[in-house]
This record gives structure tokens, C-alpha cells and sequence, in this order.
DNA sequence: GGGTAAGCCTACTGGTGAGTAGGTAAGGCG
DNA sequence: CGCCTTACCTACTCACCAGTAGGCTTACCC
């Protein structure tokens, strides 16, 4: 599961700066999202990422601040991730479906990352909580204006700006949830996670847009542009 | 917003055991709300609690046992909290919809309880998440019997078990998670939380069971029992 | 009133973990 | 080759916290 290098005995090899800090930051992850944020040790981390703890604070700073490092990167792959695999030019439940299944092949993929994310910055307090929320309110944006642009498609003169945003951020909290769940059940793969929560939900928006049934685009004959 | 008693200041007043373990586990809840299991200190609950520290361990035991105490304790409070909520005998759209109420409810009154159940509870590792886990699953299984019997009663052959059992998961999930967001966003009353949710989630199983769109039943004339 | 048990305390120990002081090897470059 | 910068280490300090030893005081009951 988490597979990083083996313990070291003796001094490490030599390795430039950038390198290390790599290694360093994997290690981070990776304890903290088994440990949480307080019950990780820097000598753990230190060991895991294969030297010794002063590097560790040379290289990252202090505890909390390599913490905070970590949530930023995990933060920033995701969304790109994410980014990547939303079909822009898709019709509204399409790009819903590519981006949930981005989410969770993320998740799926980066299982430790997203512990890391999800769990432990929104139970510590303070700036990482702050920093998830960020993140938290890009995605929720995201979705909402999907879902603006999805009503005004089907000509429904429903769905306010604030009625786009508080059912995004149920989606999105939905979700999260899901994916949750997902690590403490990881007997499916991500495809029938996405799967669920897409028909759960979409369902649901699309009585609210148009009141229509959603199936998967490969079953469709209007749009099988692409399909792989 | 945790409002425990003042800081004592000397020797506390004398009080029968069961007050003092009350006041006690009212304490702990309330610091592992906000600092998190391993962050909290005994030194800090006895502080809140307003006792010294050896009574804390004469009465609660160990710390590993006193947040298992919290947290059983907060999930049996959760669940007889849904129970009496239930409308048991109502159509199963209005059950639903009376046990979100319910559990919403409970969430806002109570939200130093909820953080230590779910966020906390869940972050940390062992028999910890089990016991959530345990509580978890009897509300799965609540609501996955509610989804059977509803499709049962739309003569729809529909959701076999382990589909509604997925479902009953994606919802309870959608749950828990849209009632974190809520603690981080505390200003909508319960009833609006509960009525998205409700809105969100049903008219998406609605068409699973019927192809129907949900109303709340204030609206409707054929079930205007209570409307408060 | 006097015994005694239940309620309560101050003041410690031992362990663990964040952060640092101060020093050693290795590669590059003149 | 010798110098210096960068990578790396061992071995500490200091604070904090779980858990405990041992003793004091109040209420109740005979």
C-alpha cells in the first residue's frame, strides 16, 4: 500500500536538493495520512523519507509547515487532475460525469493524498482547514457555474446564482463523502463509485433541469464523438 | 458557543459521582470538538470539567476510554434522536424526509457532539472508527430498508438489496458530509439544510422508484398532519 | 460524636517528540 | 591538489503530557 523506499542504515547518498525535497514530501504524506497530522513524528517522516531530521527541517521548516506544504501540493494536483479530465465542450452531464470520474480516479490513485487532504487539514483547526476550504470553494464554484450553464441550456428559468451554489456544494460534499467511504471500501473500482454518485445525483438535477434520465455517454447515439 | 462552566479556582464543591461523570463527559466532548483527540490534554478536560486531574482518571479511566465513552455516547444520543424523529408509519418520501429533519436537528443542537463523532472519531485509527463504523452501518441499513420498501411500493422491480444498500451509503454519506459543511457554514437554519438534501437526493431516487418530483408536505393536501 | 467511605487535591515520574548545536564527508572548481 | 559549498550526520535540550502516589476533607450513618 504505501510502498516508499526501504528504511536506510548508514549515511545517505548523496542527492540534489530538488530530489530530496521529493522524497521528503512522499514520506510527509504518506505518515501523515496513516498517523494524522499530531500523531506524526518528524523522526518517523525523517526515517520513511530515508535521512535524518535535520535535513528535514533545513529542506521544509517546521512541522506545520511542512504539513501545510503537503495539503498545497496534494491541493494543486488534484484540481489539475480534475481540470485534465472535464471534457469542456461536452454537454452539462457530460462534463459532470468526466469530472466525477476524474475525481475519483484521482482518489483512487492517490489514496494517501487525498487522506491527507480530506481527513486530516479539516480536522485540524486553523490555516490548513482554511487552506482545504480554498480548495473546497474553487470545486464548488466549479460545479455551480456547470450547473448555471446546464439550466440556462435547457431553458429553465430555475436555479439562481445561490441556489447553483448551495446544491454544488452538496454535490460536492457528497462527493467527498463518497470518496471517504470509498477508502474505508475499496472493494470497487472508481468507475462504478463515479457511476453511483453520477446517477444519484444527476437524476436529481435533471428533474431540476429538464426532467430527464441520465445514462452513461457510450450508450448515447447523439454524442459518440469520443468514447475510448 | 461551548458554554462549560466557568474555571474553578480551589477545591471543587462535592457532587455525586454521576453528576461529576456527566460534567465530565460534557468537558470532553467539548475539547475534543475543538482541539482533536491526540491535541486534547487530560490537563485541559479536568480544567473544563472543573475538577483535578485524578478524579478525571478515578471516573473516566484511561484517555483512550474516555473518548470511546464520548463516543458511544454520542452516537447512541444520535440515534435515539433520528428514532423519535422517524414518522414511522408515514409514506416513505415523508420518512425520509422526517428522519434528515431529525438528523439535522440533532446535528445543529449538538455540534461539539457531531465534530467528535464524525470528524475526530474517523480520523483517528483502531476501534475508534469501528464503533463509528458500527453506528454507520445501522443507519445504512435504516435507510436501505426505507429504499426497498419504497421501490416495493411503486411495484417497480427494481433495487435489488446490494443496489439499495450502495445508494443507502451515497446518502448517508451525502449526509454526514453536507453536515460538516454546514458547521463550517452555520448560517442557514436545519430545516433548509435538510430541505436540499431532501430536494437533491430525492428527486434523484424518486426517479428511481416512480419518476416522480418530491414536495415538501406542507404542500400537499393528502398529508397535513404537522406542519410547525 | 466518631468512624469511614466517598469525593477531592497537590505534586510528582517517565516517556516522547519538536527543534538545534555543532561537526563530518563529498563533489566541484580554481 | 586544496578550498569551499552543499549535503548530511550524531547527539543533545527542553517542553509537554499521560498516568500515579499519597494525603486531605466533607458528609453521612450508627
Amino acid at each position: 500500500m504505501h510502498a516508499e523506499q526501504p528504511v536506510r542504515s548508514g549515511r545517505a547518498k548523496r542527492l540534489p536538493r530538488a530530489v530530496r525535497e521529493r522524497q521528503i514530501m512522499d514520506a510527509a504524506v504518506d505518515v501523515f495520512s496513516r498517523l494524522g497530522f499530531h500523531a506524526a513524528s518528524m523522526d518517523e517522516i525523517s526515517e520513511v523519507a530515508g535521512i535524518s531530521k535535520p535535513m528535514l527541517y533545513a529542506y521544509l521548516g517546521s512541522k506545520e509547515e511542512l504539513f501545510a506544504t503537503c495539503i498545497r501540493r496534494e491541493a494543486t494536483r488534484m484540481m489539475e487532475a480534475i481540470s485534465e479530465g472535464v471534457e469542456a465542450e461536452a454537454p452539462p452531464d457530460v462534463q459532470l460525469w468526466s469530472g466525477l470520474r476524474a475525481f475519483f480516479g484521482f482518489v483512487g490513485a492517490n489514496r494517501a493524498g487525498w487522506q491527507v487532504l480530506h481527513r486530516q487539514a479539516s480536522s485540524q483547526g486553523g490555516p490548513f482547514a482554511a487552506e482545504l476550504a480554498d480548495m473546497r470553494g474553487r470545486a464548488i464554484s466549479l460545479v455551480a457555474a456547470l450547473l448555471v450553464h446546464s439550466s440556462d441550456f435547457a431553458n429553465v428559468p430555475r436555479a439562481g446564482d445561490k441556489e447553483a451554489e448551495s446544491l454544488a456544494a452538496a454535490l460536492v460534499g457528497a462527493g467527498e463523502s463518497l470518496a471517504d467511504w470509498w477508502l474505508d471500501n475499496p472493494a470497487e473500482p472508481a468507475g462504478v463509485v463515479a457511476a453511483r454518485l453520477m446517477n444519484l445525483v444527476w437524476m436529481g438535477f435533471g428533474d431540476l433541469v429538464a426532467g430527464e434520465v441520465w445514462h452513461p455517454p457510450s450508450r448515447r447515439t447523439e454524442y459518440a464523438a469520443e468514447d475510448a
